[in-house]
DNA sequence: CATCAATAGTTGACTTGTCAAGTAATATCG
DNA sequence: CGATATTACTTGACAAGTCAACTATTGATG
């Protein structure tokens, strides 16, 4: 019989966990929720959200040739329609640029602009931080394991 | 120099990542929006969100005695205007019902209804299943390690 | 070449989550 | 006992994520 656990306790439960699974999947959101938090914490003060950075990561990744609406919501895992939104807000800051693309005219290239790029800078080192903050309790070997556990993860998920 | 990992191939990255610590947070994330849509899924033909499950699953928990409404929230670590509206939602399903507490009148105690109760014990077999497919792929012990690591970072959270 | 399917994106409607500000009821303190 | 603070929500406004349905191109086929 296990002993109650800790996140029996965050939840106010009485009853121990139904299955080893339970407890995972249980623990793995409330992490990742936890962890989100923190960076839209630290976002917060710079005018972004965490979905928006994470847009603009990705085109300055994709430097100057621009990229297209959906290749962007692919590398986020998003649906269409939310990257159109999300791109909108953004334009709206000054933070992209977005074009009708001439070769292809479905498509519409978008681009980071020179003050996004500033914004990104200043927030790589904070960003840092609190990815260290997240994962301080865990020493090297541990993240290592971690990585190893959540691959397996997505891969049985077909990520 | 670490080989070139599988989340960087998922996310179409050349670079490697700059830090176990960032490549973490990131697996973590991506893992457990993963799961959360599988979960998403499996409810959806049940008509009803993975929200407003857990919140009925609390209320069930918390049987005859009802539960005050940010009870629930805490539970769910959801902020109250969330959860206020959650309610109105199942209460208009007819999954939920509240009532002004006589005690302490500014306290609205909140109840899963019968028909909620029925729903839940139809889903019990099927959410089983889901984290049982999400954990597939980890023996027991790996379960066991992924949950004392992801209940070191909480603790460090603060959670 | 005309038609028809596939691709790229946008729009509308709805659920969720967040903050700020407001209301109603209870608790506290001089 | 009466002013004030605290608690428990509720409401409004907005960001985000989801699906379904629509437009505009482009590609593929007969």
């Amino acid at each position: 019989m296990p002993e109650s656990s800790r996140l029996q306790r965050e939840l106010h439960q009485r009853k121990p966990f139904r299955s080893l699974a339970h407890e995972a999947t249980v623990g793995l959101a409330r992490t990742a929720d936890l962890s989100r938090r923190r960076f839209e914490a630290m976002l917060d003060p710079h005018g972004i959200t965490a979905s928006q950075y994470n847009v603009l990561r990705i085109l300055r990744g994709a430097g100057q040739a621009g990229l297209p609406t959906l290749d962007v919501a692919d590398r986020l895992v998003e649906r269409a329609p939310g990257i159109t939104r999300l791109l909108d807000r953004l334009e709206a800051k000054g933070l992209v640029r977005r074009e009708r693309c001439g070769e292809d005219r479905r498509k519409v290239l978008c681009w980071a602009t020179p003050r996004a790029l500033r914004l990104l800078e200043a927030l790589d080192a904070p960003v840092d931080a609190t990815e260290a903050e997240v994962m301080a309790p865990l020493p090297d070997a541990d993240r290592r394991e971690l990585i190893r556990l959540l691959d397996r993860i997505r891969a049985g998920l077909g990520a």
